[in-house]
DNA sequence: ATAATTTTTTAGACCAGTCTAAACTTTATA
DNA sequence: TATAAAGTTTAGACTGGTCTAAAAAATTAT
């Protein structure tokens, strides 16, 4: 049993070592946790004693195979939350996040059994991220920054990258991006990576090179 | 803002204060909450500092008209997250209250709002407990013991008193008994306060007097 | 290769919430 | 009304989580 506090590490740790694929030092999960550094070492102690992480002193930590479930849980509930919270309850998808870090540490499996049954299994959140199975299980398809995408092409959105900012999200729902949304891209400028679109045949906008890094679509 | 402990503590001393009407005691405070004295002491007097509650030293608690509506803001939720358990995600009734118990302290006004208005503003949780509305307003008609009610009387289940015990609401739907349920008394012995009941006009049950006082029915 | 800089850890402190043991106040009993 | 019993508070300690300041290790620059 993890406190709630272990949890958010756990998740943290989860996430900046990209699905336990690299090693996370202090000051990445200090950042990423607003929290100190010296307070990142002694949780990593408590999260290795508990042997779901590996800690290195001086080198960072790796998650464990228990970590890596543990943290899948937590990911699930999170976003099988955030999906209710849209689907059922009618919120945007930007006010969801936060409340979803909250809900994501009630204890009970049945619950999220229950919830997962009544959304009807979904396989990804209100962003696009991919909601990870009972058995910790993630199917993803491919997923391409729209700015990689050349011009002429129309793709599908799949997912957008959301880090703290609900702003982001703000603006894509006001130029008329959301997923599941048909981009033709017209026209990319060369100088400042910016590119044309025209949304669902519709609407033709502008997005900055910064905004299309974060668009997630169909290769 | 409370802390999770400080709203677990202002709700106990509002019900141990039948809503507020009597002053409540160190130790029956420790009592409920499962603590020590000691450490009830030490959380009243935050709580007054609060203006939560007024505390007299040796003499116990009274809450105050804050307190009140704080203390009601969490029954509410609390209330509304069995509801929805029961009604929407297909819980029995007594499989609803520990995770309520977690449940309630999700801080989020517009979750509850949106919560309330898909179960469609219910007046009674799956107990037959009232729901306070978002002004903390309780409109509760009168309910008696069935032990208090004439033989030969037909009443319905209007509410069951449950402290912890989710073994008294298996019995009950074991013999049949449910909010709503028609009760005709057919017998009632004196020696021992027994009741004879016929359930919907179906089935014929015996229950204790006991049981008699935790089902709350029409007058 | 040594020095300067950055990163990390340790040491010691604090707060919230809890406990036990001892002191104190109120209530019950004789 | 004095004494015993019961209830309550205080004092001091502990845990989990956090911090700052200082020490130690690793990295980078000279
Ligand atoms: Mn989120
Ligand atoms: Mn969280
Ligand atoms: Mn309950
Ligand atoms: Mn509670």
């Amino acid at each position: 049993m993890l406190s709630l506090t272990e949890e958010n590490y756990l998740k943290a740790i989860y996430h900046l070592s990209d699905g336990g694929t690299k090693s996370v030092l202090t000051n990445e999960v200090a950042d990423a946790m607003s929290t100190k550094p010296a307070s990142v070492t002694d949780m990593v102690k408590k999260l290795s004693a508990k042997k779901l992480i590996t800690y290195e002193k001086y080198y960072g930590v790796t998650i464990t195979k228990q970590g890596k479930t543990d943290a899948l849980t937590i990911i699930r509930k999170h976003r099988l939350w955030e999906t209710f919270l849209v689907q059922t309850l009618n919120f945007h998808w930007d006010q969801v996040h936060e409340v979803a870090e909250q809900l994501e540490h009630i204890q009970s499996p049945l619950l999220i059994e229950k919830l997962d049954e009544f959304l009807n299994f979904p396989i990804a959140d209100p962003h696009g991220h991919p909601i990870p199975d009972k058995s910790g299980k993630i199917h993803t398809g491919q997923q391409v920054p729209l700015c990689d995408i050349a011009a002429k092409k129309t793709v599908t959105v799949l997912a957008v990258n959301v880090k703290e900012s609900s702003s982001f999200l703000q603006y894509l729902s006001k130029i008329g991006v959301y997923i599941g949304a048909r981009l033709a891209i017209l026209d990319k400028a060369e100088f400042d990576g910016s590119i044309e679109i025209m949304i669902d045949g519709k609407k033709k906008v502008f997005v900055s090179k910064e905004a299309s890094q974060n668009i997630l679509v169909t290769p």
